[in-house]
DNA sequence: TAGGCTGGCGAACAGACGTTCCAACTCCAT
DNA sequence: ATGGAGTTGGAACGTCTGTTCGCCAGCCTA
């Protein structure tokens, strides 16, 4: 990684104090304003530099879509507390995480280490898998699979999904193919299914699954 | 704190989904198209409330200028840190523990929370399955084994064993039958096999499985 | 039945904001 | 000098996006 040039640092620097201050990024023209420069397209030239160089992550046509990458927020070291909040199995419906049952006393949880903790571990749930209908996705009876919710899964993505049409539940890698979507089992040897995207619904996206023997 | 609506509940579930995908918040059109709202005023209209509920702050005039108020971390729990020693893969020996390699202070670690953590957490460790030879015990590219070393496993463990004439690393179902012994796939489609006892070597009981997505 | 209150709809306005284009300036090797 | 690469400045364009306004459908109360 080359060094930067002062622009740059100095940009990159006030992105990062920026970033203390508020939850959202900053607008080029905040940025302009806070390095004391003079043009918006200064801004733009070194920070597409920035995001060459791998610093930071932009999102085109999006107001303060910057990202900064690399930059662990304050990640945690202590270990993440998830409900079980029900069980998943083909032929049922499936249980959405609800605030009441979040909030709830006797939900039981299960305790996941750092590694399988993704970089924003808010909204986590958890389902005890029932029945052998996931061995596709090599998940097995008694199961836990760990989901977060997901606004828009992106492609390849194993997701926690229900096909209104069939009734059923099930966990697939996740593809967009126009207005159709494809459903890949994780076992390679299986064959996908082509649904119409309105026949599914995204519940979540499985974030990891721990299994218990003994 | 008054109960919020389903509407309300449902963007401000919505607005945590996103915020877990993106490092920016969603804006009123895309809480629109995310909720399924036919106009961006009712999206105001119980941002609004959301607002004055306390569950949020909004910068006015600024785009994506959401807060997130009371997200507030979890509790800590104890762990118990396992070293991850090798890879295991259908072709190639098994690392065996030792105790250089678990003193090391180099070695990579994985940690168990208590839920996952046999009632003698000694002598653990753990693999990293490489390749799809698993895949007849539910078992991904990628996956972490954690083992315990045993001397006599008992029928139904899931063992780590090596078979000598094969020259092959597998995870099975142990099952002894007189002078031979019976691996038996987790998968229960998939057929056992059955071997002499000495062409088995059993490294260690298999005591969780961790597999992490995304 | 009239009138207020809540929640939803659709459209439009205005400002916020990313992006682009072009000219000018610096610095450096040729 | 001279030309090119790297950088800055100024301005404009078009889209993104928060916000507002008028209207309507229920629902409750008087």
């Amino acid at each position: 990684m080359p060094p930067l040039r002062p622009r740059q640092q100095q940009i990159l620097d006030f992105i990062r104090a920026y970033r203390a201050d508020h939850s959202y990024m900053p607008s080029v023209r905040e940025i302009q304003a806070g390095c004391a420069i003079s043009s918006t397209s200064v801004v733009d030239y070194n920070v597409r530099i920035l995001e060459r160089e791998g610093y930071l992550r932009r999102s085109p046509d999006i107001s303060r879509g910057l990202e900064l990458v690399g930059d662990e927020p304050d990640k945690a070291v202590e270990l993440i507390s998830v409900p079980i909040i029900g069980a998943i199995a083909a032929g049922s419906p499936m249980p959405v995480p609800e605030a009441a049952q979040l909030a709830a006393e006797d939900v039981e949880t299960v305790s996941l280490p750092p590694e399988l903790t993704p970089r924003q571990p808010e909204n986590l749930y958890a389902l005890r898998v029932k029945g052998y209908s996931m061995i596709d996705a090599l998940i097995d009876d008694g199961d836990i699979v760990v989901l977060r919710p997901t606004a828009d899964p992106r492609d390849g993505d194993m997701v926690a999904a229900w096909l209104k049409l069939e009734e059923e539940a099930t966990l697939k890698r996740f593809y967009r193919e126009g207005d159709r979507i494809r459903l890949q089992p994780a076992n390679v040897q299986m064959d996908p299914i082509v649904v119409p995207a309105e026949n599914v619904a995204v519940y979540g996206k499985v974030v990891a699954v721990i299994r218990r023997l003994e």
